[in-house]
RNA sequence: GCCCCCAUCGUCUAGUGGCCUAGGACGCCACCCUUUCAAGGUGGAAACGGGGAUUCGAUUUCCCCUGGGGGCACCA
């Protein structure tokens, strides 16, 4: 039996990196044993649509480069792959457990549920549904219908007995049928809840394997009873570990970044990202942190998937980040950050960047920065035209403090004796400052940092010769003589 | 309140009865390299929640407790 998988997000919302990573391991596990990853939208909820939401799913799939084999956009033998155009297999399944008894038509009004539960609250038991419904006559039915009372359908959970299953993570797990209620399987309004939906769809489409967050545990029980009921056999289970926010809560909107578009526009990238997500909740080995895409598929399984939940760890992806920032050839880092500095530079600096002198400065900054947008404010000096804006003290630093003489006439020794340097190189520049520092009486250091602030209007830079060097003799030049301005 | 799951450094994890004086990584600290910032190198601090039981021997098996998380909607 070749294996299939799905992917079943509801777009309601613009999906989290805790969405992401189960999309992930589903699409590992497909690759690895040659099966098929399916993407199932779960639009059953009608008054939850989120626009933008299903752009926003397709949109960070693609981004990780989690190709599905069928789903929106990519036609396959069990389609569609909208629950919304599905609902004739709902209803048919619904109507087929009426006919069985399994299932019954239930008229209970919103308020009254409200009630019951608050009823049920104030004696401190568990909030369920009190299954008044469940053995209505003909004539209490025909009397609720003819008040033109709109009835959902609950599913007859068997009072006694216990649903149990062997999760390929958890291990063997019950239930007892007892502690579970009639639970809806199709809303008033005619839509299947994720329950039917769910069951269905994946019977239908004939996925073997449930990789699931750990959420819906609790509720594979009623699957169970659904799959049992519709005279299904049921897939494997695979309840995954949750991605918790820092404060160990379920991730919501309320932990700051946590969509995964949030982070790409944050200049990480999905290389990274996959790499990262991949070892939440999965190891290969030991010591291995850092997994090509191809060892991912070669490599991963499920039986090396962790139980416990993970905390989402920004700084480590941050690293992770930067260590395949380093790996990017130049080339492609140069493209990448062509794109975002246009985005981050100043509203002045002329578009298009130029190709070849982002080429010249990416040595510069590639083992500067983790995520893409530190780019700007490491290398804006390197676009502004004008005079740099930064505050004379900048210049006097810890050194010069209070000997603002001291500064300025050694910022005037720079400044006469670099003209004379005839070829505008890092090794030539340096070969006129380094022995002039000493002259001065001053640590090279020292001098460099005077220099480095003319010249860039920063403390923190890349290298002063060869920022020099890409700036070019003129740009250098007046800067210094700028900054010989300020000190006098 | 009821049900379910989980439990190794702050975080991600290795570990499946003796190889553990518990390994790796991020982060942190120190030192080295060094014109700043990085990157890199070296070293360091840092964990098996508690109690029973099984066993010659438990991080590893079982039970209880505690702690954490999740679920209990006409949401998924």
């Amino acid at each position: 039996m070749t294996v299939r998988v799905r992917f079943a997000p509801s777009p309601t919302g613009i999906p989290h990196v805790g969405n992401i990573r189960t999309a992930l391991f589903n699409w590992l596990f497909a690759r690895h044993e040659g099966g098929s990853f399916v993407l199932r939208i779960e639009d059953t909820d009608q008054t939850r649509l989120v626009p933008g939401a299903l752009d926003a799913i397709i949109d960070s799939l693609r981004w990780l480069g989690l190709d599905w084999d069928e789903g929106p956009e990519v036609d396959g033998p069990y389609g569609p792959y909208h629950q919304s155009q599905r609902l004739e297999h709902y209803r048919r399944a619904a109507e087929g457990l009426i006919a069985k008894d399994a299932a019954y038509r239930c008229y209970c009004s919103p308020e009254r549920l409200e009630q019951v539960r608050a009823e049920q609250a104030r004696r401190k038991e568990p909030p369920r549904y009190d299954r008044r419904c469940r053995n209505l006559n003909e004539d209490d039915r025909a009397q609720e219908e003819a008040k033109g009372t709109v009835p959902v359908v609950r599913f007859k959970t068997p009072l006694s007995g216990r649903e149990e299953f062997d999760d390929i993570v958890r291990g063997h797990v019950v239930f007892e049928n007892e502690t579970l209620d009639d639970f809806i399987i199709v809303k008033s309004d005619g839509f299947p809840t994720y329950h039917l939906a769910n069951v269905v769809d994946d019977h239908l489409m004939e996925i073997t394997h449930v990789l699931r967050a750990e959420e819906w545990l609790p509720s594979t029980p009623r699957h169970l009873l659904l799959y049992d009921a519709l005279g299904y056999a049921a897939p494997q289970f695979v309840h995954l570990p949750m991605i918790l926010g820092s404060d160990r809560a379920k991730l919501s909107k309320r932990h700051g970044a946590v969509s995964l578009l949030e982070y790409r526009r944050q200049g990480y990238l999905p290389e990274a990202m996959f790499n990262f997500l991949g070892l939440l909740g999965w190891s290969l080995d030991d010591r291995t942190e850092i997994i090509s895409r191809e060892e991912f598929i070669r490599y991963f399984s499920l039986e090396r998937i962790v139980k416990n939940p993970a905390i989402f760890d920004v700084e480590k992806l941050t690293w992770m980040n930067g260590v395949y920032v380093r790996a990017l050839s130049p080339e492609r880092l140069a493209e990448l950050l062509i794109e975002r500095l246009e985005e981050d530079l100043p509203p002045d600096v002329p578009r298009p960047l130029d190709r070849d002198y982002v080429l010249r400065i990416v040595p510069l900054v590639q083992e500067r920065i983790k995520r893409l947008d530190e780019a700007a404010v490491l290398t804006v000096f390197f676009f502004v035209e004008g005079p740099l804006e930064y505050p004379p003290e900048l210049l006097l630093g810890k050194r010069f403090a209070g000997k603002r003489d001291e500064a300025r006439r050694a910022l005037e020794s720079a400044t006469s004796r670099l003209p004379a340097v005839d070829r505008w190189e890092h090794d030539a520049l340096e070969g006129a400052l380094r022995p002039l520092a000493e002259e001065l009486g001053l640590k090279a250091g020292d001098l460099f940092m005077l220099v480095r602030v003319a010249v860039t209007g920063q403390t923190a830079t890349p290298p002063l010769f060869e920022t020099m060097e890409v700036l070019g003799r003129e740009r250098c030049l007046a800067r210094l003589d700028d900054a010989l301005h300020r000190l006098t």
